[in-house]
DNA sequence: AATGAATGAGCCTTCATTCAT
DNA sequence: GATGAATGAAGGCTCATTCAT
């Protein structure tokens, strides 16, 4: 399973090697009943190891969580960071974002269907601040990306910049949701092609009859 | 609040007061704690009823969820059928789509928010497959809609079938889901035109320079 | 056991015979075990009631505690109220003190013991603050009851006013923990006059050679 | 810190020091949280060395805690006697008494509040028939002093045995106690003078008019 | 219909103690 | 002697649910 490199990049070495075992059952365990039924017996079941050396590692339940969220999204932006350092032009930029985001869940379905269902409580945790932190400076990065000179981004027709993210993702986030919950078959990978043109063809459609307001 | 006509809809009458207190205060504790950690208690004391009337009329606590949830879907189902019949061409048949999913959730807040996080626990409870049935009815009446002659929709491009509603509603969705969690300020309902241009071009755009399999 | 009594003075009436049997239960194993080491299981099986029903009444293990602490102070109170009520002069208000302090530990050995247990954890938790209060109101009391006109109080002699009560109250209670710990034999009844004497010679003996300072 | 002093005339030498410092923690600890609250994990924090190690020095927690009480029990006992040394008359052996108990207490203040606090403990551990035995000895020690020829005990009138070590102490001890624990604000040894006066007194006072029985 | 006392399985977490390094 | 990872029994407490009144 390619978790399992997911998680020695952030635990590396061997002393670690029993921080992913447990992260790794904690993830099947979460996955697999959600996260508020999962019990801490549960994961201590599937990993062999006692309750008490769970708690030595990782704190509590809500630690055991927030510490596979950040591994999730550290390595979601990874890429993501990868593909738009060799894209050029403001449509490969595009494509960049799309194509990270669908391959990334195709890569690590469990991962990323962890991700959407602990976003919330991670959000909410004591860990909320940072992870509101992180998406802030990640979001100023890729603006900044689009507004290097060079990128034709001019292409692109005005919008609301607080509309942007959601025209740029919301499709390609919502086949990967039906995906992951098996309302469809076929790998969002497979798609990734027509959901960037979709965008594209989205932010550079002709202007509408009637002048869009706000 | 609204919710209060919603509610009112689905269980009309004076003897059914005492059900819809029960639900309002069931769909804020919901939401303001979460679907698990909400407990019967917490509800109870907001409606100020007994333990046992609570069973008495939802049964149990996935009773009470279900019964709010199928409360807004028919709610939401409602508001896009309407759209729908004063729709003529495909073209309006899209904006009919992405504007009553954004005008829903802009007039239903609670109940748009308490759906996203309900959707996972309906579906796989005991009425899981009353929601399957009642997706795929619907789906299928707004494939026939736009199959009806003199609809346009020649206009839109091919594309996969289980893309479709990815493409549909995908950014609409984002974009609401965003709302709902405070990530952006302005009303979903707000940017009704630019989400149903942006979906129609996306649609509709030039095909792309190479041809996309599948 | 008397210790029956002052619980139904406490907690009366035919539905309250759970919370006095939860109650006798605690008292039991709060004596036998101390504070700590007593587990909510332990006053289950004693009661033989369900855990849920403990927490039901009490709220959890400090709720405990507390009850049975305020009952054991109030009925003290009774006590040395009464015997103060009957007393004229300063010289029988002394004795009053001493006489209810070891009548009360000698009729009621197993809320004594545990109120010496407890004082420290009530006085620290929650309740802490009404403890503090009740004890300055009865100390103010007592004070009154001594400056009243006609008692003869100028046969004692000027003592530093935070002395006063240890010297009142300390010998007595220094015998009472000595008995409720086995060390010595007699009821703390049996020496009701031996203490009261040796207090009143205590507080108006005559004036040292060298005078006190202070 | 004078207990610092305390604790090294019972583990003297440099190499000692260690046990020392964990013993000044372990004393901090269980003054500040009680007894039974007070962790391993706790202890170890405060004086930096390892679980492995307290372990190795002590025991277990057990032993930590009757370390600290002999500590504390052999110092009063060290300072009794020397004040007893000095004693002449039976009246200046009850001062020691009163003075040498006044003054640890007010010297030691941790030690003490400790002591109150572990006794019961200690008394109930496996040192408890060791505690009981020196508590023996000493006693009879003490009564040896006051047989010796030429202290005039006659004065000291004929009290039942084993009230007279409450008649002695109980007035000092119940002072401590408010003062540990912030009742009252003076140092027991400001009035030292005054209880002492105060145990003369009683013990030597008028015989009441009725014979005492007993 | 309505009430709320009673149930008890099960959860999260703590913590004294051990032992391989 | 020193370290701290690992153990696992046990505790306080919660909460969905039942049922006598």
């Amino acid at each position: 399973m390619a978790t399992t490199d997911v998680l020695e990049r952030h635990y590396p070495g061997r002393r670690a090697q029993l921080k992913r075992d447990i992260l790794l059952a904690a993830l099947a365990c979460f996955n697999e009943h959600g996260l508020e039924p999962t019990t801490i017996e549960m994961v201590r079941l599937r990993c062999n190891t006692s309750v008490g050396n769970l708690y030595h590692h990782f704190g509590n339940k809500e630690g055991l969580v927030a510490a596979l969220f950040f591994c999730a999204l550290e390595d979601q932006a990874r890429l993501r960071e990868d593909y738009l350092a060799r894209a050029k032009t403001a449509r490969e930029g595009v494509a960049a974002l799309v194509h990270s985001y669908v391959d990334w869940v195709t890569q690590e379905p469990e991962l990323a269907r962890f991700q959407y269902g602990a976003r919330a409580a991670v959000a909410q945790g004591p860990q909320g601040d940072e992870l509101a932190r992180l998406n802030r400076e990640r979001y100023q990065a890729m603006l900044a990306w689009f507004a290097e000179p060079g990128r034709q981004i001019d292409e692109v027709r005005h919008w609301p910049a607080e509309l942007v993210p959601s025209l740029l993702i919301g499709q390609a986030e919502n086949y990967c949701r039906a995906w992951l919950s098996g309302r469809v078959q076929a790998e969002p990978a497979r798609y990734r092609e027509h959901l960037a043109h979709a965008v594209w063809s989205a932010l550079t459609g002709p202007a509408p009859a009637r002048r869009l307001k706000a």
